[in-house]
This record gives C-alpha cells, sequence and structure tokens, in this order.
DNA sequence: GGCGGATTTAGGCGATCGCCCAAAAGTTGT
DNA sequence: ACAACTTTTGGGCGATCGCCTAAATCCGCC
C-alpha cells in the first residue's frame, strides 16, 4: 500500500473517531483497527497522537481556508460577501461534522487552544480588513455571535434532535437554518452600518 | 470531617477540574488530591466517576433552574421577560464558568447527552409555553440562536482573549456582550412578534 | 538478482486508569 | 464501656493507555 494512502487512511479513521468519541476517549488502537492499518504506523507516520490531530486539524483549516476564500469572492455587496460566507461555513461544518465537534471541545477544554487560535487567526485574516478599518468591538461582538449561531446548531445537533424530534442535519433544516442566520446577519448589518448594505 | 462536607470538596475539586482539563482527561485521583481525601472516598460517596459527574450537572442545572425561574418572575412584558433571563443565564455562565465548559464538552463528544438533555428539557419546560403556544420553529431558530450567542462567548473564553487582547470575563466585557445579546434578542422579537414586545 | 532504504508487523514495556477490598478510625446509641 | 454502624485509609487488581523495539516485508535501483 502507498504510504499517502495509509496516512489518509488513518486521518480519515482519527476524524470519525475523534468526532465521534472525543480525542481522550479514542485510542491509537481505535485509529488502527478502524482504518485496518497497524497500531504502530500511526506513531511511524505521525509520531504521536497529538501530532496526528494536529495533521487532522491542518487539513480542515486548509480547506477551510480555501473553501471561505472561494465564496468570499465571489460577490461585490459586503452584505451580501458576508452572507455567502456564513453559508459556506454552516455547509463546511455540514459537511465536516467531526471537525466542528473536534474544534470545539478541544475549544472547551482548554487544550489545543494554541494551535486553534492560530488556526483561526489564518482563516480570519482574510477578512478582517473587511471593512477597511481593523475589527472594532462592535464587529467582533457580530462576529462572536454569527460564529456563535451557525456553531452551536451543529454541536448541538443531537440536543436539537431531541428537543424537535426532526432531523437537524436533513436538507430542508439546513436550509431553514441558514435562512434564519441570513436574516439576522441582515438585520445587524443593516443596523451597525446602512450605508454599507449591498443590493 | 461531617461526609457532607466531605462531598461537597469532592464536587468542587471536580468541577474545577473537570471544567480545566474535560472529564476524560481528569483522574480520579486528581480530583482526591485537589479535594485532600482519600481517593476511595469518590466511589464510596458516589459510586463510580461517571454518577460524580452527574451529581455535579445535578447541581448545577438546580441552581440553574433557580436562577432563571427568578428573573423569569421580575417582570411583565415577555420581551423584557426574555431579557431577564438572558442577563441571568449569562451571570450565572460567568459565575459558573466550569459548568459551561463541562457542558458544551460533553456535548460536543456526544456522550452524557442523555442526562443534559433531560435536565436542559426541565430547565426550558418552565418557558415553553411562554408564548401561548408550542415553540414553533420559529422560536426554536431564535432560542437556539440566542443560546448560542451567549454560549459561544464563555466557551471561546480563551481564544477571544487572544483575538482581541483583551479578557472576556472582566465586568466591562460581560456587560458589553450582554448589551449586545439584549439588542440582537430586542431585534429578533420585534421582527417576530412586534405585537407582543413589551413597553 | 541482490542491495539499501522505506514501510509494516507482532509483541511488549512502563505508566496510568477506574474501581474494589479488608482493615483501621471515627461516631452514635445504650 | 461496649456494640453497631458509618466513614476513612492504604494497597492493589485487572485493564487499557501511548509509545517503543526488533525483526520481517516491500520496493526502486544498479
Amino acid at each position: 500500500m502507498q504510504p499517502e494512502q495509509t496516512k489518509q487512511r488513518i486521518l480519515a479513521a482519527a476524524a470519525e473517531l475523534f468526532g465521534e468519541l472525543g480525542f481522550d476517549a479514542t485510542s491509537t488502537r481505535d485509529i488502527a483497527a478502524r482504518s485496518g492499518v497497524n497500531k504502530a504506523l500511526l506513531h511511524y507516520h505521525f509520531g504521536s497522537k497529538d501530532e496526528l490531530l494536529a495533521a487532522l486539524l491542518d487539513g480542515y483549516y486548509g480547506a477551510l481556508t480555501t473553501t471561505l476564500a472561494a465564496a468570499w469572492r465571489q460577490r461585490a455587496h459586503p452584505a451580501e460577501q458576508v452572507q455567502d460566507v456564513v453559508d459556506a461555513y454552516a455547509d463546511f461544518l455540514a459537511e465536516h461534522r467531526a471537525f466542528c465537534a473536534i474544534v470545539h471541545r478541544e475549544v472547551a477544554s482548554g487544550r489545543h487552544v494554541e494551535q486553534i487560535v492560530a488556526r483561526t487567526l489564518s482563516v480570519l485574516e482574510l477578512r478582517i480588513g473587511w471593512f477597511g478599518e481593523g475589527p472594532t468591538a462592535e464587529l467582533m461582538q457580530i462576529l462572536t455571535s454569527v460564529y456563535g449561531m451557525v456553531v452551536t446548531y451543529f454541536t448541538y445537533g443531537p440536543v436539537l434532535a431531541r428537543l424537535t424530534g426532526a432531523d437537524p442535519f436533513a436538507a430542508d433544516a439546513l436550509q431553514a437554518r441558514k435562512r434564519h442566520v441570513r436574516r439576522i446577519v441582515a438585520l445587524l448589518f443593516a443596523e451597525m452600518a446602512p450605508d454599507a448594505k449591498g443590493t
């Protein structure tokens, strides 16, 4: 087997298990078993369990940066651009549920925060110049709120499923959620900078 | 030492460590060491590590229910009541940072979800009749958003600290955050049900 | 065809985990 | 003072953890 294929198999299995059980609750033996490789290969290819997580996050953040940058370039007006980026972010989280769970849990644990902050910064960097000036306190509040609205929906997916009785990750539910968030974003930007609103 | 005092010491140490390191990364020996009791006492008083977590969550959710119910009764108009409950919830999370971290992480891990859903339901139950009817899809979206806006601020506290360079848990920062959330809640309820808005 | 490096394998080491046990110490009622 | 019960203690069991080692296997190149 190609070594690259081996690494990808390990990464895929690690993503699934870290997402399902959490970093701590997943053993390297679990990952080896699910990916069908020998357990010593994890350390041969990645060095340690922590470095495996780092490699996994690198892949996710790389893909996220590409995705958001692509969404960002589509339209001209700031408000529409934000809408598109939020939409793209929601789609990304829907497609990579494990990523969302991993990041959220590690942040809440206060561990691997350095890695996550650094990567989040490199993603945000793209759009901190959005409004000409640096991020104002107002903008930071809004970013936090929008981020929270989107991320919480995915993180609390199982809880929402129990509360509403419906699958929050079904296509129509996701569509409804995105519509809701878009509406709030529109409200926020309309209030904050009415002159900068697109259309 | 009174057995009740022993239990409280264990619970306090467990709250700190679960909040700082996470449930899995905290050993029963760590908890015993920090609380200054023998490690066998955790199992004598609580049965198992999982039951210790359950007891901890019981205490938190009980206090939360009391706090929110008290805030809920203060004012007459729905919009103001929601504002007060959101404020009280933010204050509660600020005061019990470990609770926020624990719940968020366990939910993201997909474990102990049953316990958390059940307790969340019992807290929400108080106010699901808020608007006469059951929770509409619209209301669920708003609840999720408001919850996400509040909770994410605390969960991502360390990240925000790095991004802004300021302490997000300082009194003035908390005040600013609460003001921001209140404003969004006002916007949402004004749009959703203009006639139900208080004042 | 054989050589050298990369990759894979089985097995296990030391540490740590949650949990349990038998005995000691403390507390209460009579 | 003694007995009955609760609480605390040190020690350790079996399981599992991340990681390592030495040998086997694979593969490109002369």
